[in-house]
DNA sequence: CGCCCCCTTGAGGAGCTTCAAGAAGGGTGG
DNA sequence: CCACCCTTCTTGAAGCTCCTCAAGGGGGCG
């Protein structure tokens, strides 16, 4: 199978090189690989030698501190870029590990730079996805230790929902591939706050929550609280 | 006066330039500027045009979010280059202000990309110095939702410390140019808090303080708070 | 069927924030 | 040079949010 099949192309880099016909997909020789269930993709600290993709399923980036102590620094759905950030450094700043059964596709970083030199718009793209980024971790960074429980909480729905792209009509139907530990983490809080936090929606009507499996009635109720 | 007669030369950029015979320190058009306290140098979101060193006194890094509220990055104090991250964006992701009377240098844009271009090692240089510092904010975002007010503060002190050379012997005297205000913000507390933390330190001994002048009595003590 | 992990809910307690008031410095004008 | 004001810093008390510890329930997988 090579990229010009694949349904995802358009979220990819892949449609940047093949659109510009820099070159053939059979020559890209990207890797493909399929992962079960909490498998480590890369580790903090190894030699960035690839920019991944995620073609199905989704993953998390984990840091872990000189302490051993780890923070989930973000998560990434299917038809996503992993960590464009990684690509100004010269190793991994944090691991990738999936959340459930997920396909990958790596395209080795001389490829990257290849499309860089030759075609400045595929540049600018990278970079701006990158800055993008950047910006956006620092801020959620940021508004951590700012905010409640219920602003966290609530930004992280809005942010799952749109990134998903399932928003209708002031409402949205959303999977969490990731435990409540996991939010927790990633949010600065521990696993109890989390759950109550999701009680307090649910008593309130603003979601409805069962496993996994998450129902936003009130999209605009629930962005008040992020103010 | 020109850069060569600098006694900050070798900490700046200017070194590296003059130093490789790149240009002439006359050629290098850098603008100096003199600010009184609290005077803003750039705004965030504007252009980036220069590069800024501090060549005496002090300055702080403000961010303000869309809703206006304001969190200081970090600070500069003499022979610090301001904010190399920036760098990699198009336009300044915070407000410089400054703390006290303050002097700097301004580094035309073109003139450092000229060095990354023409000076493999200059390029390598400015990077290593972007990666570190996005790296140390990075872990300084992510730790102040984990840690109490003691290891904030004690780490906070730390950092001033080593960076303004102090360090003698298990003690430093150092100066802290910015207000218990602006060190709460940077540090995620309540100035409340960290007025109060000051003098727990005090009351075991492990500090002396009075007003801006801070005398740490027992560096490791002190670090063992922020394992 | 049973084990294990994940999620939920409760009670108690610690840490920080907020509100409030007072002390100390620095700057300005008389 | 002194008096005044304003900002900054300090300290106290009350309250709230979140964390920790603990127990129970539910679903998935062997």
């Amino acid at each position: 199978q090579t990229c010009c099949d694949c349904g995802k192309r358009k979220y990819c880099v892949a449609d940047y090189l093949i659109g510009k016909r820099l070159k053939n997909a059979e020559q890209f020789q990207i890797r493909n690989s399929s992962h079960r269930p909490d498998e480590t993709v890369f580790c903090q600290g190894q030699r960035i030698n690839a920019l991944f993709f995620v073609k199905s399923g989704s993953v998390k980036n984990v840091y872990t501190d000189e302490d051993g102590e780890q923070q989930i620094l973000g998560f990434h759905f299917s038809g996503e870029i992993v960590d464009p950030i990684s690509l100004q450094h010269a190793n991994h700043l944090s691991s990738l590990i999936t959340l459930e059964n997920t396909l990958l596709c790596a395209f080795p970083l001389h490829l990257v730079q290849e499309g860089c030199d030759k075609l400045p718009t595929f540049s600018v793209h990278i970079r701006n996805r990158s800055e993008a980024e950047s910006r956006q971790r620092h801020e959620t960074l940021l508004s951590i230790n700012r905010r409640g429980a219920l602003d966290r909480l609530a930004a992280f729905l809005l942010d799952m929902s749109l990134r998903q792209n399932l928003v209708h009509d002031n409402s949205a139907s959303l999977r969490l591939p990731m435990t409540r530990a996991d939010i927790a983490n990633y949010l600065g809080l521990a696993p109890e706050t989390v759950s109550r936090t999701f009680s307090k929606f649910k008593e309130q009507g603003l979601i409805l929550a069962q496993k996994k499996y998450i129902r936003i009635n009130d999209i605009e109720k629930l962005a008040h609280f992020c103010n």
